[in-house]
RNA sequence: CGCGGGAUGGAGCAGUUCGGUAGCUCGUCGGGCUCAUAACCCGGAGGUCGUUGGUUCAAAUCCAACUCCCGCAACCA
């Protein structure tokens, strides 16, 4: 009989910076999936990758001197590295740039275009030069209109000047799919998950109407050529989010992968890219007349206490410090069981430490070796046949392990992973619980009871066995530690349909005579220390080896260039529409001057009205949400609060710092 | 009124779909046990479930209004 396939996708990653663990997270997770359903006997396919085009690896890439692709080459090795320190079970690794996937798009975009799905039009919008990027008219700090109210033109929020103006582009058209694609939303209630972001999509982008998505760019080179019409690139969309196709040869001379395993059964995606994967990616295959995928998992972020995890904040934490002194098992159990399913959970190094210790070390790595102890104390390691239950305790036992099989088992197929280790712990925690229950000391102290303490102790090894079968897509390498450690007869007994039937356990000989602990207890206090330090210090050199030595260093003429005077704040004022500014007037001296600070957060303005302050003077001006601002207030920033520099009294208005 | 999420014992969360004894982990206090990694097991204290009003025999759960927090978007010269 046929397996039957199981197709499962992470997103491609962008490689403009070091992954942190918060990508380490999504693949992680599919990787948990992948491996459960390989064991319950489904033929998977796993694929992540790389999505490697764009402007910003263009310049990226030309900072550093190096050609586009040389740069993504390096980071696609850096990403593998990554994925196989995690033991990540992928069975490819696409990169956008292979040349099957630049085949497969060009033929796609091509196909579309015949099919009218994609045509060229002129895309119009406000333009700056300088920044050589569009805006929309929100984007902008300031519109200028006539009198009829119609816009004549503004300024970019860098405060360059925009002008209107036309680039040629291709078009998708999105509308002609919008009603196709809320009616599958209504079809099939299980396509996005969790369901509250089906109603986001609906509310904030369908509703409104969807406007046609531009599919090309002509301001940049770094990506796949339209083929009849080079002068072009596909821009992200096309490019991106086929690669789910094309990695299983759509496109290409041999769709064998393709036909086997599409559509994908999960595309798990951060919550940040649902749009993206619940609307265009739909259209696009509605377009190519393919069947949309079955689920699009959107899951939620780890994030650090203070809120996102960013390098400004000092507070990134990389998987790969913390595998190399926790173990993979630490890490892989801590993202899985820390972020529930769909929405963000978050990292603390207390927390770390603390579920380390609690789950694997006490409940799990303790059970087992107490066991052990056990079978080697009282039975010379041998461990007895399964006789039933013969007791209360045995039967109560016996029905949580099936209950809680099935729990597993329902949070498995839904991908409320955190739920699936709930019930496995379960069954942990009630196996220590057992071990109260029938007090196997007092039984080895009465020779009639021998039996008796024999079926505990297959209890409890069975158990263990059965957790350490649960635990298999999450933790890499305890289950084969306990599997080792318990010397079983033979690897059936590490299969899951083997826990189907209760008490099939059965060593080989002996269990191991002297078991060591499978997950160590961590010390809290150096342990928390050694984490919270790992995410500061590095950021700083890492900075440095990326940034060249010298670069960041002025000489005194550059110094002089910049202009400090001292002056008092005479008014200051809320901006409108703008929570973070401040519209200041400062009394320099020879006469006052405007300046919009963004420091509303921490100031309101009766707070800092007649308060001296330092002034940076020769700024070239700028106007903030419409209003002008000549210069900038000095401040000390810490953790994202700002202090204005205070100045004596004594020192006039207008006397120049240096 | 830009969009969304949230408010439950000291901390972190579940429970809200389909109203009916408020649950889990950690902490804390007390007890038990000795097979084990100072671990494991049991028990206690601690909550008017953000506020106000409504529906109901009965509301954490349904309805209405409000307050506060947190993301996203915009903004930090």
């Amino acid at each position: 009989m046929e397996k039957p396939t199981f197709y499962i996708t992470t997103p491609i990653y962008y490689p403009s910076g070091k992954l942190h663990i918060g990508n380490a997270y999504t693949t992680i997770a599919c990787d948990v999936m992948a491996r459960y359903k390989r064991m319950r006997g489904y033929d998977v396919y796993y694929l992540t990758g790389a999505d490697e085009h764009g402007q910003k690896i263009e310049n990226k890439a030309e900072k550093m001197e190096v050609s586009p692709q040389k740069y993504v080459d390096g980071m696609a090795e850096d990403m593998k590295k990554l994925w196989s320190l995690l033991e990540i079970t992928n069975d490819q690794f696409i990169r956008t740039t292979d040349d099957f996937h630049k085949k497969a798009v060009q033929q796609i975009f091509e196909q579309l275009l015949e099919q009218g799905d994609i045509y060229l039009g002129e895309y119009e919008g406000w333009y700056s030069v300088e920044d050589e990027e569009f805006f929309t008219e929100s984007q902008l700090a300031e519109v200028y209109r006539d009198d009829n109210g119609n816009m004549t033109g503004g300024v970019a929020p860098s405060g360059h000047e925009v002008e209107l103006l036309k680039e040629e582009s291709y078009f998708f058209k999105m509308s002609k799919y919008a009603d196709r694609l809320v009616q599958y939303y209504e079809d099939n209630p299980e396509f996005i998950q969790p369901a509250s972001r089906k109603n986001e999509m609906l509310n904030n982008f369908i509703k409104p109407g969807l406007e046609d998505l531009a599919v090309s760019r002509t301001t940049f080179d770094w990506g796949i050529p339209v083929k009849s019409n080079p002068e072009h690139v596909v821009y992200v969309w096309i490019d991106a989010l086929t690669n789910y196709i094309t990695a299983l040869g759509y496109g290409s001379d041999d769709e064998t992968l393709f036909r086997k395993y599409w559509p994908a059964d999960v595309q798990m995606i951060g919550k940040e890219i649902v749009r993206f994967h619940a609307i265009y990616w739909p259209v696009m295959l509605m377009a190519l007349d393919l069947p949309l995928p079955k689920k699009l998992m959107g899951h939620g972020w780890l994030l650090m206490k203070d809120g996102k995890m960013s390098k400004s904040k000092g507070n990134v934490v990389y998987p790969k410090t913390l595998v190399e002194r926790y173990g993979l098992d630490a890490v892989r159990y801590y993202l899985m069981r820390e972020v529930p399913f769909g929405s963000d959970g978050v990292f603390t190094p207390e927390s770390f430490v603390d579920r380390t210790n609690f789950d694997l070390a006490n409940d799990l790595g303790n059970l087992v070796n107490r066991t052990l102890s056990m079978i080697n104390k009282y039975f010379d390691g041998k461990l007895p046949a399964y006789q039933g239950h013969l007791n209360e305790f045995d039967a109560n036992l016996e029905t949580v392990v099936k209950e809680n099989i099935q729990a597993y088992e329902d949070a498995m197929e839904s991908l409320e992973f955190n739920k699936a280790l709930r019930a496995t712990w379960t069954i942990i925690s009630r196996t220590n619980k057992y071990i109260d229950e029938t007090t196997p000391w007092v039984l080895a102290k009465d020779e009639s009871k021998k039996e008796e303490l024999g079926n505990v102790m297959v209890h409890l090894a069975e158990n263990i066995r059965i957790a350490a079968i649960l635990l298999k897509p999450y933790l890499p390498h305890g289950p084969k530690e306990i599997f080792r450690q318990l010397n079983m007869v033979d690897e059936t007994l590490e299969a899951y349909d083997s826990i189907k039937t209760y008490g099939r356990i059965q060593v080989d000989g002996k269990v191991i005579d002297k078991p060591k602990p499978i997950y160590p207890r961590l010390d809290v206090e150096s342990e928390v220390e050694h984490i919270k330090h790992s995410m500061k210090p590095p950021k700083q050199e890492e900075e440095k080896e990326q940034e060249d030595l010298t670069s960041g260093r002025i000489n005194i003429d550059d110094f002089d260039k910049v202009e400090i005077k001292a002056g008092t704040i005479i008014n200051a004022e809320g901006v409108k529409k703008a929570d973070k500014l401040l519209k200041i007037q400062v009394d320099l001296g020879e006469g006052k001057r405007q300046i919009v600070s963004g420091i509303r957060e921490q100031y309101e303005p009766e707070d800092i009205i007649g308060k001296k302050v330092l002034v940076v003077t020769n700024l070239e001006p700028v106007k903030l949400r419409g209003e002008l601002s000549e210069g900038m207030i000095l401040t000390a920033e810490k953790e994202n609060r700002l202090t204005l520099i205070s100045v004596p009294d004594g020192i006039e208005n207008g006397s120049i710092v240096k």
